[in-house]
This record gives C-alpha cells, sequence and structure tokens, in this order.
DNA sequence: TGTTGTGAATCTCTTCACAGCT
DNA sequence: AGCTGTGAAGAGATTCACAACA
C-alpha cells in the first residue's frame, strides 16, 4: 500500500503536481486532464500518466480525466503528508534567518523547531518564533525533541563537521546549503541545494 | 575546442570536481586519483572518468593520476570561467537579501548588480553593494547594463509575470526560487530550486 | 602492481503508440 | 472523437570490465 521504492524524480513531480492540483481546487476544478496537468508543470501527458501508474492512481476517466480530489489525496497518502516534521536548522547567517522567516510564514508540514550556531551572540534569542541554541547543545535538543530531520546553512568549511553531528543526534535527513559535498552513512539521506553550482549550469546552458 | 553538448548531470560534477580540486591545490597537492576525486566528489571513479572523457581530458597517467591544474583548466574553458556574468534579482524579501550578501562576500564570477521589487520603500536603496531599483525599471535596466541572467526570490503568485518580463528585457538564463514552475520560450534557460519540494523528498527517502 | 581510457553491458527514465473505454 | 492505462521501444546515464600503459 504504502509504496516504497518511488524513484526520486517521480516524486519531485508529484509533489508539484500535489501543488498545481491544490490551486485548481481553490478555484474551483474538479477534474483534470493529463495534458493539463503537464502544461500547469512543465512536462508530457505521457510522463504524467506514468507517474500516476507508480503510484498506482487509476481513477481517471476518458469523459473527465482525473478527479483533483482523489489525486491529492493518493500522493499525500504516498509522501506522507498531514504527519508535521520537525526540522533543525544549524547555521544563523543570513540564509539562514531567510529560511527560518520562510518556515514561520509558510503554512506547510515541515517546522523549524531549533536552530544552532555557534557564535554566542546569536544564541538565546528567538528568531520567527524558532529557539536559538549553541551548537554545543546539538544533539541534545534534537535527541529531546525526537528531530528527524536537519538543515545545514553554515560555511562549506564547517558543513562535514556539523552533518556529523547531526548524525550523531539521530537526524537521518540532511538537506544541506553548504557548497561541498557531505560524505556520510548509508542510512542518512542527504540532498544538496548548490546556489552557485546552479548558476553555473544555467550560464552554460542559456549562453548556448 | 569549445565542447557543446555536455550532459546537465555531467555539467554539475564538473563545477564539483574544479572546487575539489582548487581545495586539493590549496592545499599543496599536484596530482589526484579519479578513485580519490570521486571519494571527495561523492560519486564513483568511473563516473570521473567518464565525465572528463566528456570533457576531452585525457592528460591522465598511471603513475600519478590527473594533474590538478590542468583539469581545472579543461574544466574552466568549458564552463566559461573567469568571464564575469551580471546577474538581476527581482524581490528583495528575506531571501533575496540573504542572497545580495551571499554574492557580495562570496567571490565568484558572478555579480548582482542590480535588484528589484515593486515595494517602493525597498527601491532607492543599496542593499550589500547592489542598487535596488523599482520593478517597472526592470527591462530599461536589464537592457543597459546587458544582464543576461535573472533570479526570481518573489511570492509564487508573481513569479511568471517577473520572468515574462525578465524574457522581454533579453534576459536568457533564469534561477527561479518560487515554488512554481515558469512557463517560458524555448530558448530561455530556467532552473528551479524548490526547497519546500527538496525537503519533502528529503522527508519521503530518509522516513523509511 | 595499480591506474587510465573506453567499448560494451546494464540500469533508469522518458516517449511512443495503441487497445479499450466513455 | 478524445482520453486513460500500459506494453514496448527509445534515449540517457551509470557501471562493468579489460586492454594498454608506466
Amino acid at each position: 500500500m504504502s509504496h516504497r521504492g518511488i524513484p526520486a524524480r517521480t516524486v519531485e513531480r508529484l509533489t508539484l503536481y500535489r501543488r498545481v492540483l491544490r490551486r485548481l481546487g481553490n478555484e474551483g476544478q474538479t477534474h483534470v486532464f493529463s495534458h493539463q496537468l503537464a502544461t500547469l508543470s512543465n512536462t508530457s501527458s505521457a510522463q504524467v500518466r506514468r507517474d500516476l501508474m507508480s503510484v498506482s492512481f487509476s481513477g481517471g476517466t476518458p469523459k473527465h480525466g482525473y478527479p483533483a480530489a482523489g489525486l491529492i489525496a493518493r500522493i499525500d497518502a504516498v509522501l506522507d503528508a498531514g504527519e508535521e516534521q520537525k526540522l533543525a536548522l544549524v547555521g544563523i547567517g543570513n540564509l539562514g534567518r531567510a529560511l527560518l522567516s520562510y518556515f514561520s510564514f509558510k503554512q506547510s508540514k515541515f517546522k523549524l523547531v531549533a536552530a544552532f550556531d555557534k557564535d554566542r551572540d546569536k544564541v538565546g534569542r528567538v528568531i520567527s518564533g524558532c529557539r536559538c541554541y549553541p551548537f554545543e547543545s546539538l544533539v541534545e535538543v534534537v535527541r529531546e525533541e525526537g528531530i528527524k530531520l536537519g538543515v545545514v546553512s553554515v560555511p562549506a568549511a564547517a558543513a562535514q563537521e556539523v552533518a556529523e553531528q547531526m548524525v550523531e543526534a539521530g537526524i537521518i535527513g540532511i538537506l544541506n546549503f553548504a557548497p561541498t559535498p557531505l560524505r556520510l552513512p548509508k542510512p542518512v539521506f542527504a540532498e544538496q541545494i548548490d546556489i552557485t553550482m546552479t548558476l553555473e549550469k544555467i550560464a552554460y546552458f542559456a549562453l548556448k
């Protein structure tokens, strides 16, 4: 039932479809065709249908397409929606603060509940509703709160050490903004968001 | 010579290799084996050798591996390094300001030279060395400065309009932080950095 | 021996094409 | 007529495996 083994690319597109479907729902649209969902998600109708197959959804009809609500429910079931997820953030610099603000406004299942920094001036405060602790208390706080996901927004030189501490504390999923690859034990799932690398790619492909 | 047609994944890894190589260079290491570069980049030695093939680099020897400097030079040549690239940013919110700060500190070929926002309170100032203009002057300023790459950090609802204005102004590469896919004419290369989607993916794969 | 450079095999993802349905 | 669901084909990326070499 709970379909593990969905390819990463498909998971990415499913979150996209869900956002599009929610918006369509708000606009009063109850059904959608694969080619519409495709256009709104920058992909092909065949890709949409294939993705829906991979979550075993087959509630579409030639007449009306897919029911938006049913589709959202199926994606929710696969992606464990609803279950609120606590996040720990390490690195309260400009990016860290932007993330704190972003997650305090945005209603989302992800909640930044603890932030950490080595700079004593930054700890003790509450920023965007999130308490800031000294880096040394990372393991303790993360364990107490039962936090499973972490966000790294420290300089590249500190990222590996921070990530290792996170793993030590029981974190099993890491979003890394530092421009350095993390080497971590297999069970930990880490993903990198590398702004400069992405720009480099854009520059390469845009400038012929 | 200037090898267009390199796969996106390879371009990504090449920027990574280059960063690793620069660091090794600074540490006095003059040569590197494919398996070392692989370990430091979270990939396989076969992948490294394959990637180097795709930029026609074959300066490795069984005895010492690859010369770091030569390899960096080849990657630079392929990725058009050195050529400073001006960026326009639209959306001076928390993320926008974090980006302005990031690029003012970071020495890099990418320079944020103009920022735009619809909020009159935010324009006229200079933030992190970057002048802030009203959104209406986007086309004019971008054309005058000859800016080719843009960064979108506005709310999802405004992103499509902003991107279209960018294209109107002659921008051909866009980095989009808004959680909505952009639909743009083919010659424009747009890439999305979607923080929530990435978290969703991490949650899915990390939590069983 | 240990490594590079590379054809071939494998694996993964995407697109095609069409039977079946409404 | 137009769409869904899906097997089959195609394209792309990664890994294997080994000849050539220092």
